[in-house]
RNA sequence: GGGGGUGUAGCGUAGUGGCAGCGCAGUGGUCUCCAAAACCAAAGGUCGUAGGUUCAAAUCCUACCACCCCCA
């Protein structure tokens, strides 16, 4: 009630939920373009796109342009290492990786200067989890190959750093004030870092269409990006001619963010059962699993006389971001919790043994790939 | 550089020298197909840190630390 009075600040450091209403206003106001019908077909082997869950889009045409044109395109998202992955985390990586399938160069981040400046986590404390988290992407099928990605971390990229000086001249205090609201100080150095970061593909590479998913709560590093991009990465000229191209505006894909496994508004590391770690002992996660928040209603008899109410329970939602493949069973599992022949008891425990099962499967992958990690990070 | 303010449980707060309380969150139980809601119960504190005054300090004094505001 009070939030329509308010002004719209949508912070990708804070916990706050965001509701359909939020959507529909990110669309009206703030130029997010909708997933339509021919992004959708396009996109259609990809299980976010196809559920809905990616609903919207920055400059999706100019990937599309370039796979046509068998131009180079690359995919660019990272993850700050100040606790192991967890299922948000997931929905990212998973979109990096098939973009990557896609023909994208993926460009993987250890955002070790962001995990400093909004944790407090010393560079040298965020290796390990910098590790940890890379060796869960490859897990997830990242092709690590120099020609098929670059992975770095932000402390030991100087490329970034100096990005963050050059595009810094060009804002003010107001203006990020007016995107982030009031910060500490090094939050916003680290938001022009991640401006070097997301436009890393271009200045290592030459200027390509760049595609970032991310949470929808990200979009104002976006915005910020794709405004200091178009005034400082323009055509550069020697002699009146051009000898570097302008960059193209970094675009974006946009999921919709996994609430609290309890129900609560955001999964949040503050509020250890709203969600699990892919690093967590398995029978904390059946436990947290077992407490979700369902749909479910009063009792066994008004279930089977009113049916469910899947929008509303967690089971489903995670069934349908992670860990149901079948788009059909997912279809039928829906119609039978309406039709009040689908317990809530039984789903969980079905989810359940799926979960525990993914979770199994990518920890023995991932045990073989922490070297590889170490590696890549150079990190001993 | 100067001035003012704040610091009490995970979070929000009450407590001006005499047993450190309340709300929310969290935990356990009842209920439930499982959860939620509701109800019941138990738990949670070096009162920012270090000194000092006092029979007695969250409370008064000193220094330090962290954060906020104002002035130059």
């Amino acid at each position: 009630m009070a939030k329509k009075n308010k002004e719209f600040h949508m912070d990708p450091w804070s916990a706050r939920g965001i509701d359909e209403e939020d959507y529909e206003r990110l669309i009206k106001e703030f130029g997010i373009e909708r997933i339509g019908e021919i992004e959708r077909q396009k996109l259609i082997d990809n299980r976010f796109i196809r559920r809905k869950i990616i609903f919207g889009h920055r400059s999706l045409d100019d990937i599309f342009k370039a796979i046509e044109k068998k131009q180079p395109w690359a995919v660019m998202s990272g993850i700050k290492p100040s606790g192991p992955f967890h299922l948000g985390t997931l929905t990212t990586a998973l979109e990096i990786v098939e973009f990557q399938k896609m023909g994208a160069k993926a460009y993987y981040c250890i955002a070790d200067i962001e995990s400093w400046e909004d944790n407090g986590i010393p560079y040298e404390e965020a290796e390990e989890a910098g590790v940890d988290n890379l060796a869960d992407i490859l897990a997830l099928g990242l092709d690590p190959s120099p020609d098929k990605a670059y992975i770095w971390r932000q402390s030991k990229e100087p490329i970034v750093k100096d990005v963050c000086f050059k595009v810094g001249r060009l804002l003010t205090q107001n203006m990020v004030n007016a995107i982030y609201g009031e910060k500490r100080f090094g939050l916003y150095l680290a938001a022009l870092i991640q401006v070097g970061d997301i436009l890393l593909p271009q200045i290592l590479d030459a200027p390509q269409p760049t595609i970032v998913p991310v949470g929808i709560d990200q979009d104002p590093h976006i915005r910020l990006t794709r405004d200091l991009t178009r005034r400082y990465y323009k055509d550069i000229k020697e002699d009146e001619k051009i000898v570097r191209d302008a960059f193209f505006l970094p675009g974006a894909t946009y999921h919709k963010l996994l609430t609290g496994l309890d129900g609560t508004d955001k999964m949040s590391k503050r509020n250890p059962n709203s969600h699990f770690t892919f690093n967590e002992p398995i029978d904390s996660i059946i436990k947290k699993l077992k407490g979700a928040l369902t749909g479910g209603r009063k009792n066994k008899k008004e279930q089977q006389e009113l049916g469910g109410e899947p929008q509303k329970c967690m089971i489903y939602k995670i069934l349908t971001y992670h860990f149901e493949e079948d788009d059909e069973k997912l279809a039928d599992d829906f119609e039978k919790c309406v039709k009040g022949e689908l317990m809530c008891g039984e789903h969980k425990k079905e989810c359940i043994e799926k979960v525990v099962k993914f979770i199994e499967n990518h920890q023995k992958k991932k045990e073989k790939l922490i070297d590889k990690a170490r590696e890549i990070l150079k990190i001993g």
